[in-house]
DNA sequence: GATGAATGAGGATTCATTCAT
DNA sequence: AATGAATGAATCCTCATTCAT
């Protein structure tokens, strides 16, 4: 399928020099920040002997920076959209079946595994006011969310119609912030939170977590308000 | 009591010159990073005159970086520590009443509301491969990572032990990523994720979610293993 | 000659960017010190519109310092080495005729004539704790004052073993000392020292007073000891 | 006599602040230069905690350097005077007997290794275009000078008049080089130039080559012109 | 497509010095 | 006599970017 050919085309294929500067990029920016980068690191690391070579290919830092977030964000996009999580038409949207989720959530941290530094790419691009973001966000981003919060709202039980929004948020933040905040977490409890073992009781976490998110079902929900 | 004492304290007392530094930095760091301000930015923005009057103060940018994050981590692990989830004794710790529970939402969000920068400001602190928050580590973040899990341990039916960890980062993550993350919310889901009617919606959604993860219950789980 | 050559060579050449920076920075440093040369007056000096052109060819100004100390040693290390004075075989080493002296004398005094700059810039790196001087100290400097004892030892008489070291020391001293110290020379004595008369005398005065400290001879050495 | 009660008096009175600041300074100055030296360097180093502090002994950084200039250089130049070299009348100025040389030159060796700093110190301030050397020059080095080659005149024998100028220099560089170039003399030779044996074998040496050159006597010279 | 060289602007930090206390 | 605080100017060095080759 689509990420198989895409693994095989990134080993396989000669990567261009763009290319190359691309994964260099990625990797610094995530680490780093857009700030804490500099063209000078890039250039050198992506194997390029001056830094006026790498303004051949991008005419601004700023320019390869929001390129390397697109080809970040764009694949999670496309991957969220063809895991039957969505539909084009509003409709179709029907409640997703739990085994469906469990693939979804599968295919996600799979896909985090294979790019680990998206989520803190991600999740710093996020706390740049969005600066950089802009570009992806009103194209893909703003309509990926709208469209899950509809699938969450056929698919779970319980939830007043605006906590679905706060609800969105949170399955959000359970999957994706994990794997931005990994070295935190590392000091924090210890062991490599990459690990197989670790990754699979995460799985496991978010499988049944999901699970009682969607479900408020008969419980009784504490008294609101205040 | 302690806030509103704080508060009225932070509001009258003459503000030291290292003071308004402390605040300058912190709200500067949140917004754009240690490596996107300028110590001139800051030192202009506290008032001063010149970039080495700050200096006397700070030695390094990184020594005020620190101290902005300690200042900010110290009353938070306060707040946790005193909001009755912990105990100095092991075997004090008994499983936490759910009415607890909402009181120590509800201090932890007050809290964070009067303090917007902190969130984004631990995030981006997170995110940087604890590089500056190591000092404060091991000092008061780690153990009060372990007390949380055992405080969770008994308050929560269910859940296998070594999934507790991960239940931990998970409450962590739905608790802090909301206004660390604002800025992306606000974005992709409009309107303004600090005002009162929202706080007050994911007041609801944390109480009922942070509910229905405790207490994974009588619920069958989906097979696991993988 | 050789000399002559470089001479020619130095005056025709396109001297390139790098070289220009070096004779600049040979007489600040020489002047004022490594402490009291900016980078910035560096490059102004040498035609650079900015400072920042100079770190193209400089990564510090230790580098830069280091360069210029190496470019002023090294050819002084080579005269004296192509003098005769010294041989690759200990075996070879045999008593220097006087005039071979004479001549060894003339050729150093004229290099240090033609490069003014040296035998300020060296007194100071060797007040400098050697801190800079590192880099040519062991390369030549140690080498070649070794050598020097040696032919010392075979061309001179009356002087105990372990005074020879102080002997090489003491004719270093003569040699240097006077270009180095010209300014305190023309305070102090009145007149130029670098004037045709006052090297004449110079050259005659060292011709003289090496003869003498070489051949302590028959003369009856003071009452030692203390 | 004069000396051994400055000793008693530097060890035993209780030392001002602004001796404190001199010696401090002398230190500092001697091993990094007055441009290589910080004002907060010496301040600190003298147990100030504050460089405003210094501020009210010494209006300006020049003035502390010249007042440690000139309390190195007044008592050098006394005790040359008062070594019985040197006469208020010029009629009086008779050839001085060796063991006079001897005994002078065993105390300004005693001095100056009592004073470490010292030779470094005026080494330095020779270098430095005698900007600040100049004030203590025309009041007591330049007579000093003067003075010095008449008693040479009256000592030595075969020697041009107008080469008495060099030999007062050459006697100068060869007492004062040794100690103003025991960084590099230990780099190159090895061993500590300052310990006793490295002393007394400078002593032997010095009064040999002293008396060496104050007595070109018989000897032939060499062939002079150019 | 790549690179050596250059450059204006700005980075953090230190400088000597002053002033009120 | 001492010091905490402040400050303008300067320090070394790096920034992103451009241009000719």
């Amino acid at each position: 399928m689509a990420l198989a050919a895409a693994k095989t085309r990134r080993a396989r294929a000669p990567r261009t020099t763009r290319d190359v500067i691309l994964d260099t990029a990625e990797r610094h920016f995530a680490e780093r920040g857009f700030d804490g980068v500099s063209v000078r690191e890039i250039a050198g690391d992506a194997g390029l002997k001056n830094q006026a070579s790498l303004y051949h290919h991008f005419r601004h830092k700023r320019d390869l920076y929001e390129a390397v977030l697109s080809r970040g964000i764009d694949p999670i996009v496309a991957v969220v959209t063809a895991s039957g999580l969505s539909a084009t038409n509003d409709d179709a949207i029907v409640a997703v079946p739990r085994d469906v989720v469990t693939g979804f959530l599968d295919t996600v941290i799979d896909y985090l595994l294979e790019h680990p530094n998206l989520p803190r790419l991600l999740q710093r691009a996020a706390l740049d006011d969005s600066r950089y973001l802009r570009a992806t966000l009103g194209r893909s981003l703003k309509p990926l969310y709208a469209q899950g919060i509809k699938v969450i709202a056929k698919s779970s039980t319980g939830w007043e119609p605006d906590e679905l929004l706060h609800l969105g948020v949170g399955l959000y933040l359970l999957i994706f912030g994990y794997f931005a905040n990994t070295q935190l977490i590392a000091s924090v409890a210890g062991g490599d939170p990459l690990a197989t073992a670790a990754i699979n009781r995460q799985r496991r976490f978010l499988r049944a977590a999901i699970g009682q998110l969607l479900d408020v079902g008969a419980h009784a929900k504490p008294t609101r308000g205040r």
